[in-house]
DNA sequence: TTGAAAGCGCTAACAC
DNA sequence: GTGTTAGCGCTTTCAA
């Protein structure tokens, strides 16, 4: 005693099964490439499907006890290119397991990354992708104990002591990398601006650039370090600051590209050349970095792999939830363009 | 073998009507802000809910015939200030009416915009966004006839002759007086970048640059007009193109900023110098406009607002299937910065 | 290998 | 004003 949809136009398994000549849970069987289903009902369910043009409800397979096919991303913003790279990434492996993305801007509020964290474990998405959070002690937990697959992306693999699945640059290696390259070629004073110090990552690079700086025997100076926030205004004030100091650095490491564009504002704001009068370095090697005057030497993340990464792992806890937590850490490189080179008056040791 | 979450622990409204000792029709009432309750059990239900954290399952409302409060948004790519601004639009109005957003991004490949919206609009979603369609004639017919709510951004809201629901900005006036102003100030040769020429919006731009050469009695010079496709590099090497001609522009109109920025590049290369040297106009007004240098004159366009408007109007469809067709236009406007001015030499006319 | 039937959590029509 | 009940389309036992 089952009934057709009134809804509307819409077919169903019912509808397939009818034209197959099947019951719909051999239909349903096709659909899930599940076992005990002759190759022949299988060749006639199939063709039903494609002669009808069927195209399975989620909400019904979700309901069920089925999979959506959809994940949970949440960023906090999306117009700038560190984003949209790893988006890019994420994407283009969700594309190819048919999965689809539900996404959240959290607008760099923390209490959204909880309130959507809940809404979206609610059986709406399969696997939660956590780009950046900022909040992520919240909700750990609850999504550990649940068993809830779940990934972040750039966020130090850590919840009080235990590992989380997460996929990271190696930014205090970036950052030490990057500042060994500017003290080799002569710079002492080295203007630091650090990213959102909440963030794992803006920690790890500022000690990147401290332990380079300790190695080759440099002091640490405070006045030296600004604190920024990752944003292009911020770099910009930073380093006006940097520049007026009664003894400016000869060159600036920013946390980040956008930070180093603002930088790069600031310097020629005050009339100063890039590279001859002052050094830039940036980090995350953005596609803007290439494009602006003069290139930006950078330490690049592999973004663009970071959300392949990420995706893939989550697309695996999702397969098999009893896997191993995994923290993968991707390396970082030095890109050398054309915004350093040696101080003018080298400086003595 | 097969994982789903605990299920064990959700409450549902059965959970609810038990605790608040009423029929879990009540509850779903109460839910969904339906009249006949009466104050008091509302409000035991409310308390209820509260208590007991309950979560609406989407997909079981959206199954039995209620909305998904999910809305599409289809896209092309996600790295660059254009699109997140307009997103960053839609996403503020979403959020206000408590609806979530599943994305797609087709990487600009036309047959996934058609599979994509046939995946959607079979109940998942409440209403489709589409950003920049680049193949919408694939689908609109059925989306109309299906009376399913959506809403194009930044495309002409024509089909056929049938107007579409839809919001765009004044791109031809925009280009319009974008040119009468390179005009005014002197220049006479003013080379011109394209759009993708499939789009409206870079039809209508090119339109707009012809037109007020016209009105000015300036001929239109086809080998002063290169087709782009809203890149920085195509945008770099048609400046390059526009720049070894026997008579070069003195100034360039790039259909977008982005675009813009490329010319930039090209033009310093030659070693020229903006704006003495030639002068630049890009269009869009993206946040980045501002920062680079000198900082460019462009015609903004409204993103966030165009986001916001067609989020709104989509909005309005959800609620009101048989409101009228809307296609909104809105203002650009011509934002002078420093990358122009009169031409060195005056030619004359 | 196949089919019948029991829900999944919810909305809405209908009864009381 | 409130409760009862029949599906929504599908997955998954459980028999056959």
């Amino acid at each position: 005693m089952h009934y057709r949809s009134d809804r509307s136009d819409e077919v169903t398994i019912f509808d397939v099964a009818k034209e197959a000549g099947v019951s719909y849970a051999t239909v349903s069987r096709v659909i899930n490439n599940k076992e005990h289903v002759s190759a022949e009902k299988r060749e006639r369910v199939l063709r039903a499907m494609a002669q009808l043009g069927y195209v399975a409800n989620v909400q019904a397979r979700s309901l069920a006890g089925g999979r959506t096919q959809i994940i949970g991303l949440l960023v906090h913003e999306l117009n700038n290119d560190y984003i949209g790279e790893i988006i890019k990434g994420i994407d283009n492996e969700m594309a190819e397991s048919h999965y689809d993305i539900m996404l959240y801007t959290t607008h760099r509020r923390k209490t959204k990354e909880s309130v959507y964290v809940t809404r979206l474990t609610r059986n709406l998405v399969d696997g939660l992708l956590l780009v950046l959070p900022r909040n992520a002690g919240a909700y750990l937990e609850t999504l550990h104990k649940r068993r809830f697959p779940h990934v972040l992306v750039d966020h130090e693999g850590i919840r009080q002591g235990v590992s989380v699945p997460s996929i990271v640059a190696e930014n205090w290696k970036g950052a030490y990398d990057a500042t060994c390259y500017l003290l080799q070629l002569g710079h002492r004073r080295i203007g630091f601006i650090t990213g959102a110090m909440e963030m794992g990552c803006a920690q790890d690079r500022l000690a990147g650039y401290r332990a380079a700086l300790l190695k080759h025997s440099i002091p640490v100076i405070p006045e030296l370090i600004r604190e920024g926030n990752f944003l292009q205004p911020r770099g910009y004030s930073s380093a006006k600051e940097l520049l007026s100091l009664a003894e400016p650095p000869t060159a600036i490491f920013a946390s980040n590209d956008i930070s180093a564009f603002g930088v790069m504002e600031a310097v020629r704001d005050q009339g100063l050349q890039i590279p001859r009068d002052i050094a830039i370095v940036g980090f995350d090697d953005i596609p803007q970095a290439t494009h602006v005057h003069p290139p930006l030497t950078t330490v690049r993340q592999p973004l663009e792999e970071m959300g392949r990464r990420a995706a893939g792992l989550l697309l695996h806890y999702i397969a098999n939830p009893a896997a191993e937590v995994e923290c993968i850490e991707l390396p970082t490189e030095l890109i050398i363009r054309e915004s350093c080179q040696a101080p003018r008056t080298p400086l003595s040791r």
